[in-house]
Formats: structure tokens, sequence, C-alpha cells
DNA sequence: GTTGACTCCGTACTACTGTACGGAGTCTAT
DNA sequence: ATAGACTCCGTACAGTAGTACGGAGTCAAC
């Protein structure tokens, strides 16, 4: 299988399977004494799989290049994986828990705003030039 | 007000200010004729101010500069600048429910997780390494 | 009048995930 | 044997939001 071949069967572009070789998530195979083209296998299709669901569950690149170190780890174990999964929901949590304080602070200068007229009159424009430092005062002007 | 003194007023670094003068965020004062320091004034630090409630917002510099140049707009409605914070909103909800998504199939993986034991009995690197294109497959399994 | 802190300015680098380009080599089909 | 498609390789660029560096100029205080 040649790159392009390879590329096509993992749904990437051979440009990405080149930037994969460089950053050492996947090997680049040797190009066979004399010349010619590399040759891909079908485990480096599947180890590009890998990386989009890896990359679809949120995981970066560096994660992943992890996840793929542990699976040639004979002392690696399913708790490891389980703790990476564990820690990456963590994350994905705190990440959905600003943008739902994003989404309040939003919600509350749109309901306030009148919604036409000058903008010497726009309660958005003043939220933003306010002195407080955090969003979140927006919504809990109480102080 | 030298730059030093402007970026502690606004709470950010002087090369902050510099790369906000270099996006065209903030004008760049001149430099008094004969040499000499860069004289910021208080406006110019309340800008920054409003660069950076509006970056706690979910706003990204370029949508900033165009909530900015709404501000000198003479022809500019508040309708322009509400229709900005409800697209943004839009976006926001969207990230959420993406972001929400991971967060359901890493549930997935993790509750079928052995919790330990060799890898080749882990069940999230089975999931990665499926033939599934998405995440939702994952936790969608019937096809 | 000199020391230390600060400014000015251009450039390069950080992290992240690729995409694009150009010239040379190689392979396949006609 | 040659055209067209593909590969190889290094390098540069995309966008986002800064941070770092180095040498020269400037300012205030002692």
């Amino acid at each position: 299988m040649t790159i392009g071949r390879a590329a096509d069967e993992a749904g990437v572009g051979v440009e990405t399977i080149r930037f994969y070789e460089r950053k050492g998530l996947i090997e680049q195979p040797l190009r066979p004494s004399g010349g010619g083209y590399r040759e891909y296998d079908r485990k480096t299709v599947e180890r590009i799989r890998f990386i989009q669901q890896a990359q679809d569950l949120g995981f970066t690149l560096r994660e992943i290049a992890e996840l793929l170190a542990l699976r040639t780890d004979r002392q690696a174990d399913c708790a490891d994986v389980r703790d990476q999964a564990i820690a990456k929901r963590e994350e994905v949590e705190c990440k959905i828990a600003r943008l739902e304080e994003i989404r309040a602070a939003l919600d509350a200068v749109i309901a306030t705003c009148p919604g036409g007229g000058s903008l010497n009159s726009c309660t958005i424009m003043e939220a933003l030039s306010s002195q407080r430092a955090k969003a979140t005062a927006i919504i809990e002007p109480s102080e």
C-alpha cells in the first residue's frame, strides 16, 4: 500500500500521515533499498483510525501518543487507560462548566439589551466596559 | 502613563499591549517629537479592559475588533451588538453540545472498563480501535 | 554622571493540528 | 518510451493569543 492508498483507507490526507510521522505518532516505513515508494500496512491504517477515534473523544495528539505508547508497553494495564479517560472526562466537564458560565453571562446581557437604539444606551456595551474583572460578575451583580 | 504603567492598570503584560497594537485593537500613541516614551491614556486602559471582558465572554480578538469598530461607528446601533451576542451564544451552545457528546462517550467507555487487568481486555482500547468512524457510534452501538 | 529600571523595535518562538508548495524521483499504463 | 499520476522531502504557511529576546535608547534618582 502506498501512502496515498493508506490515507484513503484511513480517511485522512496524505499530508496528515506525514504529519503524524513527524510527530512520532506513527512510524515511517523504511524506504525499500534501491529506492521506490514506502510500503504502508494495514496496522498503520488502523493506528491512524485509532488516532481519529481518540481525537473524537477530545484527546490531543500528545495524549494519544501516550495511549499509543501504552499499547506496546508490556507493564501497562487497563487501569492506566481508564485513568486517562477519567482525567479527560474531568477536563471536558471543566470546559462545559466554563462554557455554561459564559452562556449564562451572554444570556444576561442579551436579556437586558433593549435591542435597538443608539449604542450609548446599549447595555451590552456597558457590561463590556464595566470595571468588573470577571464575566461572572456580570451575572452576579450583587457583591 | 508609560506602557508599563498602562499594562499594570489594565492587568495585562506590556507585550500584550504591543500585540494588541500590532493587531489594530488599540492605537499606538505617537512617540513625542524629539524622542522619549509613548504616552498612554486612561481611555486606552479602558479599551484593554473591554477586550478582557469580551474575551471572558468567549469572543475572539477578531470579533472584539468588530465590537470596538462598532463603538466608533455613528450608524451602529444596539441591535448590531445584540446580534453579535446572540450569534456568540449560539456558538457557545454548539460547543457545549459537542462536549456533552464527548462526555457521554467517555462515560460509556469508562463504565464498561473493568478497571484492571491486561490491555488486551481493555474495553476502552477496543472502543478506540473499533472500525466505527464516529465517537457517537460508541454510545449508540446499535446500527 | 552613573546606575538601574524601563521603553522601543524587530524578530523569533510557544502550542496545536494540520495544509500548501515546489522540484525531483518513481511507477503504471499505453 | 513517454505521459500522467503519484511519492518524497524540506520548508513555509494557516489561525489564535500571546511570550521571549537582544541591543539600543531614555528616564529618574542618588
